[in-house]
DNA sequence: TTGACTGCAAAGCATTTGCAGAGTA
DNA sequence: TACTCTGCAAATGCTTTGCAGTCAA
């Protein structure tokens, strides 16, 4: 992702935090940073270790408020593709997730969810959309 | 569900079991049971807390070792569609899962995963498929 | 008989909570 | 200034592990 689109995208973001009333404390653009720049669905484990090479005071417990706040604002999305862990993923748009099971890597797939049909759920109002897949990735086939 | 439905199915499970060379052990057999007569997608602590009141004797260790066995054996699949437990399913065939964000119960639904266009995974070896909706039921509106 | 299973107790680990001090608006 | 946020330490709670006794085959 070019650099221009990665600080549109903060700067989007930002916005979002002030119109929540959620304060842009340096700890907490720092999370939103390393989500938008890093598309890798981590975990919290991951992102404290990354983002503790540059926030060295930078603690756990702040990565979970900070994802907290912001998956309830809907500006990140909680991956629950393992009952083991809980990743992380800067979202836009509804998207399917494929786990690898050899290598683990997780990839985006487009979900056409107009072509989806949903039998049995006429009167359900339906607010999230999670799809999860797993199996090989073509790399590890 | 009929009772002569769920002694069928009680009896293709232990088969499997049986090919499988796990062990038809009393505490399976009743976790086993339990599965297939409650369809609620019940989490460890339920059926603990049903089942302890028929075999007192009965441990938590026991089920989460019995539940690994039987997804393993894919005999009862994982749920996970909260972060914060994990629910299990006796299912058979490929479905959807609805939570109702305010009663917390959860629905089956039907996917026709023919009809289901996902784009971006061609050469990936898909093995298990989860999709998980969450909302409002139609009693909860 | 023998190898697998059960269940207790303890360990492990991710996440949450309480709270004093620091920082944002 | 006032209120929120941070981050340490401790607590919590689900799940796993070690192991001695028990059980299925």
């Amino acid at each position: 992702m070019e650099v221009s689109h990665v600080s549109i995208r903060i700067e989007k973001l930002t916005k979002e935090l002030k119109k929540n009333n959620i304060r842009l404390s340096h700890q907490r653009l720092k999370v939103l940073e390393y989500m938008v720049t890093h598309r890798t669905h981590p975990t919290v484990d991951q992102i404290y270790n990354d983002l503790q090479k540059e926030v060295p005071t930078l603690s756990k417990t702040t990565i979970y408020n900070t994802l907290r706040t912001l998956v309830d604002a809907n500006l990140v999305k909680a991956i629950n593709i393992e009952d083991n862990e809980v990743r992380y993923d800067a979202v836009t748009k509804d998207h399917g997730h494929f786990k690898c099971e050899s290598c683990g890597e997780i990839f985006d797939f487009d979900v056409d969810f107009n072509t989806f049909s949903t039998r049995g759920l006429k009167n359900f109002n339906i607010k999230h959309k999670d799809i999860y897949f797993k199996g090989i990735c073509p790399n590890c086939m």
